[in-house]
DNA sequence: ACTCTATTTCTATAGAATTAGAGTATCGTC
DNA sequence: GACGATACTCTAATTCTATAGAAATAGAGT
């Protein structure tokens, strides 16, 4: 079988990651049952998943008394460049700010959310000017 | 879950989707032409995503003498609601502000991106105090 | 009307993602 | 040291996407 792939995780890759990022180094077990809270699975698919991801370099895993434990090796901040960058490319042409205006039209961001991406701003400014003083 | 994951358009749809965004109404041959300034690509092959895509209800199509005049059907605003929604939720827990927090920390916008989106800022805040005046 | 060519439709392929069954290995316990 | 539970590997079926060849169809021009 040819199990190379795209630079980006999928969807199975992703909810494994996410639980790996939350909580720290998991065996299989664990893995399958962190899933199962949302849905069924059969613990030979969450390793298969697994499998894939180690050749994507996404998990890494390290020998413990039973089995393996695996570990995200790919970080939540890569992961959120690659899928947000992607995004921007296939719908923005490219412009970050065009994925904002689209936020701020749909209405999807609460009042609390504008708040919060005022003082992500004035940070991002108080930085920007740092840097270049 | 089953999931027949074409709730998004792909990226031949989206590809497609975008020249009849910007160029209303086309004929397959126009399409091509536009696909084409980019990688080659067989007449067929626009064809039978034009397929998918009238079934998915992406785009219609009205005779015209030659063949069909295509248009799309699914907006630019609905798609990007989808897929930003999608990523947002996928990535983010649903969290919007998450995602432009995101933007700023990875660098990826330019100082005007910066700019636009403080304009768009303020734009939104006068737009919610007018409505609550 | 007949041919040329653009278009449409039908069928097929390869690759990927997702899923899981069956078999094998191994740890922990009695 | 045998046994049961857990974990790993191998193989495989299914679905979706992207791609295009071949055949059928239908304007357009002479």
């Amino acid at each position: 079988m040819a199990r190379s792939a795209s630079r980006h995780p999928t969807d199975a890759e992703l909810e494994i990651l996410k639980i790996l990022w939350d909580h720290g180094p998991l065996g299989i077990g664990a893995i399958c049952e962190a899933v199962r809270q949302h849905r069924a699975v059969a613990t030979s698919t969450v390793a298969t998943v697994l499998g894939v991801m180690m050749d994507k370099k996404q998990v890494s895993r390290r020998k413990s008394s039973r089995g393996f434990l695996w570990s995200a090796r790919l970080t939540r901040d890569a992961a959120a460049d690659g899928l947000t960058g992607e995004l921007v490319d296939r719908l923005f042409d490219g412009a970050g700010h065009r994925l904002v205006a689209h936020l701020f039209d749909s209405g999807t961001l609460s009042a609390r959310d504008v708040d919060r991406i005022q003082d992500l701003l004035d940070e991002h400014r108080r930085r920007a000017e740092g840097d270049s003083a």
